[in-house]
DNA sequence: TCGATTGTCTAGCGGTGCTAGGATCGGACC
DNA sequence: GGTCCGATCCTAGCACCGCTAGACAATCGA
């Protein structure tokens, strides 16, 4: 039995290798160029290695993604932990999203850009997608304000920071200006 | 010299012929349909002509890009010039620039989420992406409310709509909300 | 020790964007 | 009208992609 768990075992190191492999080499050079020739090199296998644990690229982009979401859900976490009050929860939130999302634009692209092949908005979503919108709403359900759904208005702040975060990295929104876009955020959607 | 000017034409007419095709297809079956040999087969040329009027696939890209700007600064304008008073401008320009985006999502990929080689938010940003822009901030800029840039504020409106637009899309949030998704957008950061 | 099973690799398929180089065609000149 | 020449277009092919069939080696159980 033990050698059969020591092969388990080593399987699982391969599996998370290969994950962190392609997660590394995506942040440095592109989602592009996480080829599979170039990963299988990386982690010293051939290529069809990759498939004895993947069905193909996009679960290995999908493994990525939900591996990110657990991420990014505690520092979303860590940061409204740290902050008092509503109103200054809820800025931190915002200001601990857009900055993942600035430091791990592989993985954001990963989870919300790219087709990793998951389900979102559904019963067999991925616990970890689903706890980090759960992450989101436990700070702004608390100021959705009277008579709105707080799901729904989560939704609504989520949609806002997703294309405050898209846009800015696709240099489609000057950069720099950030800081006030989040303020004017927080300012005019959230009730305190 | 009749010749030339003839030739001029026909060259442009086939230019015409490139991009309209490259977006119907890309509409049909989705932008990875678009190959080149696919593009080139449908036009009834072989694939270096495309070559000949681009540079490459992304320039294509680009071009349905500006063609879809267009458009969608004349939907968004009529759109709101239909409407009584701030508050209703606000409204039905954001419906009609998520109608758009949903009516048009390859088109709406081309201008926003692909690389189709374009600056943006630069002073050499090709004039119908300015001019979309522009026909957002006509609308924005007054209910920015006092003391607020009214480019800063159209921004982040339009970063929201950008984020339920392509969330929507992907399956990562329910449709069918969307409708109560606009009115609270509307609602908290427009100030009438 | 031998057969079976498991694991891995080599080689290759059909596809991609893109391009070099030859063929062809049409207008310009003698 | 015949000849040349330049513009125009196509055939063929490059290097790369994701993915997989089938040969091969290593390991396990009898």
């Amino acid at each position: 039995m033990s050698v059969q768990e020591r092969k388990q075992r080593e399987r699982a190191d391969r599996e998370r290798l290969i994950v962190a492999t392609a997660r590394e080499l995506a942040e440095q050079q592109g989602w592009d160029a996480v080829t599979t020739r170039l990963l299988a090199e990386r982690i010293e296998y051939s290529q069809p290695v990759l498939y004895s644990h993947f069905r193909g690229k996009r679960e290995i982009i999908g493994a990525v993604a939900i591996e990110g979401a657990a991420e990014m859900a505690a520092a979303l976490r860590a940061a409204t932990s740290a902050a008092d009050g509503p109103r200054a929860r809820v800025t931190a939130l915002a200001r601990a999203y857009l900055d993942f999302a600035e430091r791990n634009p592989a993985v954001y692209d990963a989870m919300f850009q790219l087709d990793g092949g998951l389900a979102f908005a559904d019963e067999d979503t991925p616990e970890p997608l689903k706890d980090a919108f759960a992450a989101l709403l436990e700070s702004l359900g608390e100021v959705a304000g009277d008579g709105v759904h707080p799901g729904l208005f989560t939704e609504l702040f989520w949609a806002a920071l997703h294309g405050l975060a898209t846009l800015t990295r696709a240099g489609r929104l000057p950069a720099g200006d950030t800081g006030r876009r989040v303020k004017l955020l927080v300012d005019r959607l959230a009730i305190v």
